[in-house]
DNA sequence: CGGACGCTGATTGTACATTATCCAGACGAG
DNA sequence: CTCGTCTGGATAATGTACAATCAGCGTCCG
């Protein structure tokens, strides 16, 4: 498994400024990130923070305040005098992201609708050729395309705060996602579903986009979660 | 304006278990936090360390890992090499909290409506009648009420990160609602609102109750958005 | 009048002291 | 002999002190 630092996080597209984000990147932060995100550190597993200082080549200071600001974003578990742990990115956790998801992401997409100018339409049109040239060949090149296809409908939303939750959540997703594939039937589907998407916001019907958009975010959810489920046949509530 | 730490923040209810929480207070943070929320650093106020630190009778490191957190929950704007600056608790933050708001809680509501025992809503009855009885003489007492009146409805959801989200805008809300009163219309409206809620729930009519969530969130947000602009009348998108 | 320079104060990183937790092994009771 | 408790030491988290670096800003010279 590689280990270059942007292969998973990426950099959030233009129009999407993560919350308090530096530009840059505050290193030691994004690699544990990274780390844990991709499932290279494992559920549960302790954060020491002498090991991390010396695998990163920093001092304890920098890794403390990576893990609180970690801790603050839900991806880390401190308790006190105890030490840091991996918050286990789980079945459960999985899908209560992306029942937010289902939540958030149409109404994003209704708004789009009374906003999207025609060059947004083209955009997305070429996102979506790009996809179906590509045809899952490459599948970081797909999960690229397909974020990139959201990101062009979210990006002027005025909502910045659900914007924010929504590129982080993806993020997670597109982690977990990474470890698998996707099946023949999910292929299809995505492609069905982007072109009605396309077509609900040319003819401008906000409810129908709307919808669409649900049955896209909780298809692809179920999808990622009957994988999980696959790998850990562990019950779930 | 007092300075006990609690009066603000309070402790999330039982059943609510807010993401990496210690258990106690980690002072400083909660401190700080509570400072920012209810308003007593005032918006893109710098935060220097230092001075923190000697305010709290603590070191420097204490302070950093705690606007570490901050910024990770979105309290707190850091600059590389610039320091931190409280986010603004503007009208734009209000309206973006609430009507993520709008999205979720209904969501939770409608979830509720299956789930309900005998002992739920004798609960939620309870705490309606003690609303009507204080009849917003003490308005923190409202608050409190109002706040458990949803927590019951919530509390067992198995979504936890919709919970933990879910508090974590309402304690903003709640601060910043703390600065305002109610007006009578909205006094009236959200007793109304609560009956209808109760009732829809003993009917089993999830529908109708996720409906009257939805409406009642909305107008509660509204009503603080609607003061806020009094205060501050700047332009909001 | 404008730009370079240096000063001040705060952030960022390093080293160290203190304190709490965890674990293992010894001791004693049943 | 076995199980439980207690105690001591190793390990890591938490807090303190300090050095290095950088941004902001006023001043001084060209």
């Amino acid at each position: 498994m590689g280990q270059s630092k942007s292969e998973i996080g990426a950099r959030a597209p233009a129009g999407i400024d993560p919350f308090g984000d530096t530009g840059e990147g505050s290193s030691v932060y994004e690699l544990i990130r990274d780390d844990i995100i991709s499932g290279r550190l494992k559920e549960n597993e302790r954060l020491v923070v002498s090991d991390l200082a010396r695998r990163h080549g920093t001092s304890t200071n920098p890794v403390r305040e990576a893990l609180q600001q970690l801790r603050g974003e839900g991806f880390v578990i401190l308790s006190p005098n105890r030490g840091a742990r991996v918050r286990p990115i789980d079945q459960a956790f999985v899908r209560d992201i992306y029942e937010i998801g289902v939540l958030i992401e149409p109404a994003l997409a209704h708004w789009f609708v009374g906003m999207a100018t025609d060059a947004d339409i083209a955009e997305l049109e070429r996102l979506q050729r790009l996809m179906e040239e590509n045809n899952f060949a490459d599948p970081i090149r797909h999960s690229e395309l397909d974020t990139e296809f959201h990101t062009v409908m979210y990006r002027r939303h005025y909502n910045r705060h659900a914007i924010e939750l929504w590129w982080k959540h993806r993020e997670v997703l597109r982690a977990v996602g990474r470890r698998f594939g996707f099946t023949l039937a999910r292929r299809a589907l995505v492609m069905r579903e982007h072109r009605e998407i396309i077509a609900h916001i040319k003819a401008q019907e906000a409810e129908k986009a709307a919808d669409t958009v649900r049955r896209h975010v909780e298809g692809s959810g179920k999808h990622i979660l009957e994988q999980l489920r696959a790998v850990h046949p562990e019950a779930v509530g």
